[in-house]
DNA sequence: ACCTGAACACCGTTCAAGT
DNA sequence: ACCTGAACACCGTTCAAGT
């Protein structure tokens, strides 16, 4: 309704679909709705952006974009402990995001700019190239899975949360007779109000940081 | 065709679902293709699965259900190292389940009982609660991360390939200028035929064991 | 060049009706 | 009890037409 004036660009395409994704889920994603959002047809979009994959594909290197990359110079651990986290945060931010960076063939340039520069990184640390791959391998497969249990922790549909409580319910049931351990630990540690995210990610991200070093050729 | 008389159940229709996204992906799985494919009406399957997400939940306790949990008693490493090669082959014969593991506030019995399994696997190695918790943790964040980079690996959708390979020369272009590191490294050892998987699932994972070892109270 | 109305081939799901 | 036909409110995308 206010300002009705501005022009569509992708740009704006990008950042309207981030925002209706960050506060509806993926799922809640239609070209209709965000052309409604954007007080445009459903059609218009196509002149700004191929189809959805493309849309997504977009979304998803802006959100990339928002990740420091680590510098090459510096202390290598330190750095990539803070790309981690910013990794995190990002993906914290845009929930949608870790879910659908999976299969899709085409890497934007922002995703290939930090990863050149995770990879800088490492090499300027001393690692070999084979080694730099692998180190690389580990610390992306952990902060992107520690991001996708996250996820899985907040249901992003708040309307299910009934049924997950009561679902919940039935499920303890059950635990009692055939859960022992998960009854045991998940019910005394983790159950217990303030469980720390960020301090379990860090202790994970730590210990894969540490045992790289010990796979340092020199010291 | 063939054999018409044999009544729909729950399980031949979770099966039944988890074949055509097997060979199809989650985006070919609709409700309509599903009922044809098992001989009924779409509104049929509304009798034994309360919806497309339980539709979901149910097949995806049935890919946990094909993990190896761990034995309690034996060797701990050895263990774990066999419960996550059993859940990175379950996951790459179902491609599409990593992806739809999150946000879906219920857990199936399936997934419980690994769950407890390891959690018991870890305490009965010595780990405190609270540091059981972290071990599983960082194995889970690993395990399922990387089966996320390696569908990332694989497009699933074949027809996109042309496009992908397009893209991929495009990015080449300006990787040569701005990603020196990408082009040094993922050119000479990642591009190269042959890039075992299995062994770079391995480093990590053992990595990670290894270093778990470390943080055991007694040793 | 940029936007749109109408249309096509799909979705998930409900409901009243059939056997 | 189990299955279905018709319908509703949605999808992504194309295409010819408008400005």
């Amino acid at each position: 309704m206010p300002t009705k004036r501005v022009p569509l660009t992708k740009e704006r395409v990008l950042r309207t679909a981030i925002a209706v994704a960050d506060e509806r889920g993926v799922e809640g994603l239609s070209m209709r709705k965000l052309a409604t959002e954007l007080g445009v047809e459903a059609m218009s979009l196509y002149h700004h952006v191929a189809n959805k994959h493309a849309l997504l594909d977009g979304m998803i290197d802006i959100v990339f974009s928002e990740i420091d990359p680590p510098a090459a110079g510096g202390d290598w651990k330190a750095e990539l402990r803070g790309r981690g986290l910013s990794t995190l945060a990002a993906l914290r931010r845009h929930p949608w995001a870790v879910g659908e960076m999976e299969g899709r063939g085409t890497h934007g340039m922002a995703n290939l700019r930090i990863h050149d520069a995770v990879l800088g990184c490492l090499l300027g640390a001393g690692f070999s190239e084979p080694m730099t791959v692998s180190a690389m391998s580990v610390q992306d497969a952990y902060i992107y899975g520690f991001a996708l249990q996250q996820v899985d922790m907040n249901p992003e549909t708040p309307a299910d949360f009934a049924a997950v409580a009561a679902q919940q319910m039935v499920d303890y049931e059950a635990m009692l007779a055939d859960f022992p351990h998960l009854v045991r630990v998940v019910g005394g540690h983790v159950a217990k109000v303030g469980y720390d995210y960020d301090a379990e990610f860090l202790f994970g991200l730590d210990l894969i940081l540490d045992a790289l070093e010990q796979r340092l050729p020199e010291r």
